[in-house]
DNA sequence: ACAATATGATCCC
DNA sequence: TGGGATCCCTATTG
């Protein structure tokens, strides 16, 4: 080591953790080899100025009195602690992060996972392994008649008849990137089943044919930031409504991409950020012929869709300037709906007695609750709360006090990404599978992945994984197909479509435990050379593999040819 | 390789 | 009750 100049400076000390610089590079290692490193001694060494380049460098005088020799000299060393520093909790003798694909909580803090004190995700109880936690809650049965007359109209209809439903085994994937900011919302086409709307939260909202892989339109000049919600017109459904922060309502014709707002809810502009109203659930009544639309200050509003005119007055449905985040109507009573919002609750109410404080039911929540839907029998309810739960309540009926199920789930980011939404697999009759994107990662052969999870919520079992090595970003938008077994995806500014593969693709799994291993049909993208990535156009990126291969999905074709029920 | 940043609920005083 | 600091696995750009 060369010697420092310590004759006309003080000496420099620099106190370091045993090096754990290399960086361990099989990522494969478990959790308990990791976890010993915390015991690790702190050796302390002489070093160079150079090496605190990455470190958190600390002056520190806890060796001032233990060099006798510059103190006679009367040179104060500087000691500059580069003692390793857990940059969760600041704290000493342990580190949070990557260590290689796996992430190593901090032992200072609660669970990320379930948010419990006393453990960290690598032993959470509720870890996402081959289960989600599940938190039954009493299941207590309510014989009202107003539950009988419900449940008999829907033997009519046959929809109790438990049936298995379609779980993805192996799946091909495309990819699309036309949007220019991370997206937002997506929605099937109810009846022309190629086409998918996305929107994104510039205000775009784009149609794309995805078996016809390049056409696609992007609508730039509706509106003018975030796009919260796309709804199709159930009179005519090559017309959609869409909600936006900018606190408009469009009526949209998807083939000539005419547009006109239904409502504005600025109608001064901007007057600064205290009254400017954003617009974020939205849904249709078909059977009233409304459109409800709720905005963060907790209102609700309602147009007429013959008219296309405001309908009855405002009424605050949360707490006065909180945010309402979601509104969903009841599929099979159209009086009721659903709404839910940042003041930890979801609501039920009744379209024909709407005032404030009138609701049916208020569902409480540990925190922000991002969606609430009616499942579509319209007797369950689901919901995403960033508490890290995702609640079911069996029957809208029974008592509401408590949720049937709690199921711990990692989602619970809050910033930069679009809020995660656990949505109804709405072909499955048995009301119990749901999809929902993973925020926490898990180390899958060397990658930090961040799955599409498919939960049977009747019994907590993670049933599916959707991922794909190519794949690192987080999904937090996912919509499954109305009758056809697909899955769309919103990942940042990209769009996937997942579809299961045929019998004859099957390709063996080497880890039983993961369901659903994804292909590598989705190529990394690369980065347009000169592309700025803010474009408009010309910056639209496909991969088109999936269709090169002859397997283009068709709407008759695709129907349960190749996914199996599995864990069931 | 690193820094900056957009961005939103929550917590704390 | 409100403004400002804080915050654990982002994605993207320079």
């Amino acid at each position: 080591m060369p010697s420092l100049p310590n004759q006309r400076f003080p000496r420099i000390v620099i106190a370091r953790d045993s090096d754990t610089e290399e960086e361990s590079s099989s990522s494969e290692e478990e959790e308990e080899e990791v976890e010993g490193d915390d015991n690790e001694e702190e050796e302390e060494e002489e070093t160079h100025v150079e090496k605190l380049k990455g470190k958190t460098p600390i002056v520190s005088t806890e060796n001032e009195d233990s060099d006798p020799k510059s103190k006679r000299k009367g040179k104060t060393p500087i000691t500059i602690s580069l003692k390793k520093v857990c940059k969760v909790c600041k704290k000493t003798g342990h580190e949070a992060g990557f260590k290689g694909a796996t992430y190593i909580d901090c032992p200072m803090k609660p669970c990320f996972l379930c948010k419990v004190p006393g453990h960290t995700t690598m032993t959470c109880p509720h870890r996402i392994a081959t289960e989600h936690g599940v938190v039954p809650a009493s299941r207590r049965n309510t014989n009202k008649p107003v539950t009988y007359v419900f449940e008999r109209q829907l033997r009519h209809i046959g929809l109790l008849v438990k049936a298995s439903f379609t779980i993805p085994d192996q799946v091909h994937c495309a990819v699309v990137r036309y949007h220019s900011r991370r997206v937002t919302c997506l929605e099937f086409h109810p009846t022309n089943c190629n086409i998918l709307l996305s929107g994104d939260k510039k205000g775009q909202l784009g149609v794309w044919d995805y078996n016809k892989v390049y056409e696609k339109v992007v609508y730039g000049n509706i509106h003018s930031c975030i796009l919260n919600n796309i709804r199709f017109n159930p009179m005519n459904d090559g017309t959609v409504y869409a909600a936006s922060s900018d606190g408009t309502v469009s009526f949209t014709d998807l083939e000539t991409g005419v547009s006109e707002p239904l409502m504005n809810l600025n109608p001064n502009g901007w007057q600064g950020p205290n009254s400017w109203r954003m617009l974020y659930g939205m849904d249709v009544n078909p059977e009233r012929n409304l459109v409800l639309v709720a905005d963060n200050f907790g209102v609700i509003s309602m147009l007429d869709m013959r008219s296309n005119s405001r309908s009855g007055d405002a009424v605050l449905i949360h707490k006065k300037g909180t945010k309402v985040v979601g509104l969903h109507c009841n599929p099979l009573q159209p009086d009721l709906f659903l709404s839910c919002g940042n003041d930890h609750f979801a609501r039920i109410w009744d379209v024909r007695r709407l005032e404030a404080g009138s609701s049916l039911a208020s569902l409480q929540h540990g925190r922000v609750v991002n969606s609430a839907y009616f499942s579509r029998s319209g007797s369950k309810i689901l919901t995403t709360s960033i508490d890290n739960r995702i609640r079911v309540w069996d029957s809208i009926f029974g008592d509401l006090d408590s949720p049937s199920r709690e199921i711990v789930h990692s989602h619970d980011f809050n910033r930069h990404l679009t809020p995660f939404r656990a949505e109804w697999d709405p072909k499955d009759p048995s009301e119990s599978l749901v999809v929902i994107g993973r925020y926490i990662s898990e180390n899958y052969n060397g990658a930090a992945l961040h799955p599409i999870d498919f939960i049977d919520t009747g019994s907590g079992q993670l049933v599916a994984e959707v991922m794909d090595p190519n794949i690192t970003t987080i999904s937090p938008v996912n919509k499954l197909h109305p009758k056809e077994d697909i899955l769309a995806s919103g990942s940042s500014r990209s769009i996937f479509i997942w579809k299961p593969k045929e019998e004859s693709e099957l390709v063996p799994e080497k880890d039983e435990r993961k369901i659903v291993l994804c292909g590598s049909d989705a190529k990394k993208f690369k980065r347009k050379s000169g592309g700025k990535g803010e474009d408009d156009s010309g910056d639209d990126d496909y991969d088109t593999s999936y269709y090169k291969k002859g397997k283009s999905p068709s709407c008759k074709g695709a129907k349960g040819r190749t996914m199996k029920s599995r864990n069931r």
